[in-house]
DNA sequence: ATGCTACCCTGGCAGC
DNA sequence: TGCTGCCAGGGTAGCA
């Protein structure tokens, strides 16, 4: 499940290959996964061809190209719970769940997803170039590393869902999904049904979130159900992991069973000892 | 405005 | 062995 570090190890990888080149191939296999979740109008994907790739960019769970041939657009991928982006050689057998293929001047870059819940959108870039097309549906929360300590208490402050289902809000914090969610309040000590958290509480959180999605960016990501980046290589962070996945086996901490529950349609797992509601 | 649930989708796996 | 049914979850629609 690509959250934020997976993203941006795939983004990473699709820089060093795409960048620079024309984009000469745009193939939609399924042309239901080019879509915006509003009715907002997408650019033509004919209309990109032969544009040159200037940015390739992480927001949140999302990967943005920016291209140009005279018009500036910019082509978003959101790989959703299964989504994949794999370098190809030219003509290589499409795997099976092959949505769309880009080819970067011969350099093809496979789309795959079995459940489908990612998908493709482009749009003319905006004028004066600082932000996002509305109508690639961009969620507009912080970037995680780039909220400052007083931005970060704003957001959570008064807010009186469980925290761990406020974490997950990318219109809040955009990047933070469920492994992330869950091992930043471990090392928090934060109860995931904790509400209505003191200053010095979500000071904390803060920090652990920080701290977890750099390391997992640094480890490349984490590879459960079978996540990979463009070249092929799993993440090595969920080897790291303290409680998601580890229901019923031994806190690092204390010993205490893990616990898992069901919160905001998710799985939460934490430890009942050492995160306070 | 905010919070919560149902739903989308398929591979993998437990249990029979 | 083979079948059934459940589970995983990012995001949104729609309702309270």
């Amino acid at each position: 499940m690509p959250e934020l570090p997976e993203v941006e190890t795939v983004a990473r990888g699709v820089r060093a290959q795409a960048l620079g080149r024309r984009l000469t191939e745009f193939l939609l296999l399924r042309p239901d996964f080019y879509r915006t979740p509003g009715r907002a109008a997408l650019a033509d994907p004919s209309a990109l061809l032969g544009a040159v790739v200037r940015r390739v960019e992480r927001a949140g769970k999302y990967l943005v190209l920016t291209l140009e041939n005279g018009g500036r657009w910019q082509l978003l991928l959101h790989l959703g719970m299964s989504g994949r982006l794999q370098w190809a050689a030219p003509g290589q057998a499409r795997e099976p769940h092959t949505h769309a293929i880009l080819s970067f001047d011969g350099h093809e870059l496979h789309f795959r997803d079995p459940r489908r819940f990612g998908r493709i959108a482009a749009a003319p870039a905006p004028e004066g170039g600082g932000g996002f097309a509305p109508a690639l549906a961009i969620a507009a929360g912080w970037e995680p590393l780039e909220a400052g300590a007083e931005e970060f208490v704003a957001l959570f402050r008064g807010r009186d869902a469980p925290i761990k289902n406020a974490l997950l809000n990318q219109k809040l914090l955009r990047g933070v999904g469920n492994i992330y969610a869950d091992e930043a309040l471990f090392r928090a000590g934060i109860h995931p049904c904790a509400r209505r958290l003191s200053r010095a509480r979500l000071l904390r959180l803060r920090q652990a979130v920080r701290a977890v999605l750099r390391e997992a960016v640094r480890a490349g990501g984490s590879s459960i159900s079978d996540y990979r980046d463009s070249d092929g290589q799993p993440g090595w962070f969920h080897l790291r992991h303290r409680v998601y996945g580890r229901t019923g086996e031994p806190c690092l901490h204390c010993g205490t069973p893990i616990r898992q529950r069901v919160l905001g349609g998710r799985s939460a797992h934490f430890c009942p000892r050492c995160q306070k509601r």
